[in-house]
DNA sequence: ATCGAGGCCGGTGATTGGCTAAGAA
DNA sequence: TTCTTAGCCAATCACCGGCCTCGAT
């Protein structure tokens, strides 16, 4: 429905991209941080730039996800509690569960 | 101690990123901002991590284009490894012509290679194909097909 | 689809995730558990990064509403020296917008 | 041969806070 | 209704990307 159409776009965009153009995102920002983990020895400069370019996808799908949230809300803000209810009903991003717990999330900020 | 931050995409890239889908007059707190700051480091740290122990697996010392498109499919992220694959072959072709270009320039004798006729535009042998894709280096039938 | 339950170290229901994911979200938790161990900080984000950056905001030129303004020449001028007593408001067409 | 780490350098966009309407509560 | 808060603005400077050399493969 709403999905296919944002993947279809997505195809589109990347076909047409302007590799000239910069990017979105550092491409240097995300290099340090791949090496961040220290299994990690060397990285091509492909697999940077799409990782970058994933990272923007990746962006797009979970805000666009938690926007839907903020409208079921019937708010105009998208609040930190919309993208945890996203990856709540979406099992792909079952991996940020930890990151963005649904509940008790101003509990463990007052604990700090 | 390094800065924790420097592992964290710069927050006004995310905002900007995040605006692209959202309507007009539509907002964005700024614990949303951070949260999804957090939440694109974790996606790094968890398709790097899949690439890497897919490169140790195999002897590998670098993590390559390649790589990185099997941790997105191995992670079920296939809509992303499609089309980051397309994108690949993309870069790929394009540094191609950018090595042509520059090796035409340097040594300007040409008997029998002409200029390069195809500019950007029109790549449209194997990219932009309908057949199902597959990726360069399979451990095990690795398969992805369009709608 | 299929979905693997994750160990749980509460006492609370399982808690199941995608099965794709499942053993790199675990090795995942052990790296920033160490990680945390280690480093023994991480969390509580700073008002801002840079000093300086800071100490830039602070000192630049604002129209009324709050916003930053156009560096003028007469804000140029007035460096070190308290010569000329220039405390005239600064006005600029975002100013007066209304 | 090619391709990445690391260092250097110049250009540049991310960082940044006061006010107030927008909107969460 | 009350009160929290996100957008708005643009100048500095940390850092990004484009070079280079060197060593690995």
């Amino acid at each position: 429905e709403e999905l296919s159409c944002f993947w279809k776009r997505q195809k589109e965009e990347i076909l047409h991209s302007d590799l000239k153009r910069k990017h979105e995102l550092p491409i240097s920002r995300i290099r340090r941080a791949m090496k961040s983990n220290d299994q990690v020895k060397m990285v091509s400069a492909h697999s940077t730039v799409l990782l970058a370019k994933a990272i923007e996808m990746f962006i797009l799908e979970l805000t666009r996800r938690a926007w839907m949230q903020s409208e079921q809300e019937k708010r105009r803000t998208l609040k930190r509690c919309d993208i945890a209810r996203a990856i709540r009903n979406e099992e792909l991003f079952d991996f940020l569960s930890d990151i963005v717990p649904l509940q008790n999330y101003k509990v463990q900020e007052a604990a700090n | 101690m390094v800065d924790e931050h420097v592992k964290l995409v710069p927050i006004a890239n995310v905002g900007r990123i995040m605006k692209q889908i959202l309507p007009p007059t539509a907002k964005i707190s700024k614990e949303a901002k951070e949260t999804m700051q957090e939440c694109a480091s974790e996606f790094i740290s968890f398709v790097t991590g899949e690439a890497s122990d897919k490169c140790h697996k195999e002897n590998r010392r670098t993590v390559n284009g390649d790589d990185i498109c099997w941790a997105l499919s191995s992670l079920g992220f296939d809509n992303y490894a499609e089309v980051m694959l397309r994108y690949l072959y993309k870069l790929r072709d394009f540094e191609r012509q950018k090595a042509n270009q520059n090796k035409g320039s340097n040594d300007e004798e040409d008997t029998d290679d002409e200029e390069v006729p195809s500019e950007c535009e029109k790549q449209e042998s194997a990219t932009t194909s309908s057949a199902p894709l597959e990726f360069n280096v399979m451990e095990r039938g690795c398969k992805l097909s369009f709608s | 689809y299929a979905r693997m339950p994750l160990p749980q170290e509460m006492a609370q229901e399982p808690v199941y995730v995608n099965a794709k994911q499942y053993r790199r979200i675990l090795q995942r938790r052990q790296s920033r558990a160490k990680a945390e161990l280690e480093k023994k900080q991480i969390k509580s984000r700073k008002p801002y990064l840079h000093e300086s950056r800071h100490q830039h905001a602070l000192r630049r030129a604002r129209a009324s509403g709050g916003r930053f303004a156009k560096k003028t020449d007469a804000s140029k001028g007035t460096g070190s020296v308290s010569s000329s007593g220039s405390e005239a408001l600064q006005f600029n067409a975002a100013d007066i917008q209304r």
